[in-house]
DNA sequence: GGTAATTCTTCCAGTAACTGGAAGGTCAAG
DNA sequence: CTTGACCTTCCAGTTACTGGAAGAATTACC
């Protein structure tokens, strides 16, 4: 599969996915006429890069991310451990979207003109009702 | 409130938040000696910003997100929009984040040693059963 | 078969979002 | 009144792309 094809299923632009194999994330087949081939595997890791990194994991927890994966026979002590780490992590994004999510839903059903620049929302919206 | 304390309350380092105001995203008071002077509202809003940006919104993201917030009195119908369109790109990065816990989770408690390298994570892993 | 458009290649430069470090001013403690 | 921690600006470097040039390969059309 060439590049423009796994651009499309994985969502990501060509160039990005070109910077991926030049920092080492990924090395697919090349063909005889120098084109890069790619496996579906390869489309799987793309697809799976361009999320993670949506979700605001660094490249190099991505690495990590896709050793795990790829290093799975092995799965070792520390690989679990840098899972179970990652796991805490997202769990904790998970909680912070929720709170982001509650903030804005507040905002759109509530504070419709009415509201005074001491509205609650400003005490809400970073999490820490202290801080 | 100077800014060493204010990156302790916010967690953003320094750098980033004397950063954040270069490319204006808030503007702090200053002391006579010239010192930022940090308001409670301009920590919620750097902690708010930490929060946002580690969870993959771009800076010009996260500015949108603290107009809506600031323009609040306003509300109007395009404010009202966004947040709404922000809302649904929320629900997405949680269900992504939800299915990627699901792959680590499973990596964690099934895939240890005898695992091939078609391991059904492979499929999972990127979101696609298909691709 | 010819040729024009598309897609690929590499390379190099530019942008976004920080990050580190130098050079120097301010301030609280001893 | 000096030492050390913290602040200032400025400029250079890093990370993670992104755009564009120049050229080769494939595909699409006549």
């Amino acid at each position: 599969m060439n590049i423009g094809h796994a651009s499309e299923k994985s969502g990501l632009p060509a160039k990005t996915i070109r910077y991926y194999e030049d920092i080492g994330l990924l090395k697919p087949d090349r063909s005889d006429n120098g084109y890069r081939d790619y496996s579906m595997s390869d489309v799987h890791k793309l697809r799976f890069l361009q999320r993670s990194r949506g979700l605001g994991f660094s490249v190099e927890e991505c690495r990590q991310l896709l050793a795990l994966y790829e290093d799975k026979e092995r799965a070792s002590s520390d690989v679990k451990s840098i899972a179970r780490t990652k796991l805490k992590e997202i769990e904790r994004k998970i909680t912070e979207l929720r709170e982001l999510q509650h903030t804005l839903q507040h905002l759109v059903a509530h504070c419709h003109g009415d509201q005074r620049p001491d509205c609650p929302i400003l005490e809400s919206i970073s999490g820490t009702a202290d801080a």
